[in-house]
DNA sequence: CACCTTGTCTATACAATCAGTAGAGTTAGT
DNA sequence: ACTAACTCTACTGATTGTATAGACAAGGTG
């Protein structure tokens, strides 16, 4: 699962992108307009801007305004930025790999082999989409599952 | 993530797997061959033989054994089993479907489209790989500490 | 039947992470 | 200066995750 805070982070984030080249927007009015609680939000876009995603001006007329153009703002890149790494077991980590707890040697973990190709899948998958990019809202259902 | 204890459900399977049509297995024989802590793994196994996919046996030569082909137990069912689901947000489960605290309306929801199609190709990839199926085993990483 | 072996179940302890808040500080425009 | 904005460190309470304890139930064997 992602966290509340990594999707409250996305959210803002497609907020900034919808109002991009439209000069900086008040904290406030991300927070109203995408139901974040306010004080959580300030510690969630200082983690943005200290991440480089993001771009604040302080002082009146100030907040906040995305750091690139929402192009080159993949998804990926959010999830690996609030989360770390887009694996689903720290030992298939191709970024911030660690190893697994009360694991087998990683080399005989089939779970870890089946998991690398699912992460994998997931990043060509996320860094194919950007916050320009439009997404269907409602997806047509498959029936993928039983 | 995964947690610990769906990774070891997902081991302790694959052990029973390899084992599979050779009578049951001790408990002691999984723990001490998968390095998973014993007394965990009686909750476990027990979650597994209620969710059907384990059958046990009590008493002298008793122990566990998979209740299903292991062609028939696909990666995806054991971790709806495990989790409740495959999505990574709330709303996007197919089976078990929650809102998301604190977020826009469903439809309005951009991170719900996005998290929906992932959810498909997730499901799609974990579907198609079974217990039974070999799985290619990634060399582990090169890294400097070891 | 007595007894040992193995699984079953409920309760609990402990720690880590998560979600959110407090409040003093900094910067910039007027 | 004054005020409207962002910044930073710390903290708290709740929830979840990991694991263990211990009493109980069932099945095979002599």
């Amino acid at each position: 699962m992602l966290s509340q805070k990594t999707r409250y982070s996305i959210r803002a984030l497609q907020h900034l992108a919808d109002t991009w080249r439209q000069g900086p927007v008040r904290l406030d009015a991300i927070a109203e307009a995408q139901n974040i609680p306010r004080k959580f939000l300030t510690v969630i876009l200082s983690e943005m801007v200290r991440g480089g995603l993001v771009m604040s001006t302080r002082g009146r007329d100030g907040g906040y305004e995305l750091a690139l153009d929402p192009v080159d703002v993949r998804y990926g890149d959010i999830i690996r930025l609030t989360r770390g790494s887009l694996a689903l077991v720290p030992c298939a980590a191709r970024n911030a790999h660690e190893h697994c707890p009360n694991c087998l040697p990683e080399a005989e973990c089939r779970l870890r082999g089946l998991m690398l190709t699912l992460r994998d899948e997931m990043a060509a998958m996320l860094d194919r989409v950007s916050l320009a990019d439009p997404i269907a809202l409602q997806p047509s259902f498959v029936d993928a599952d039983a």
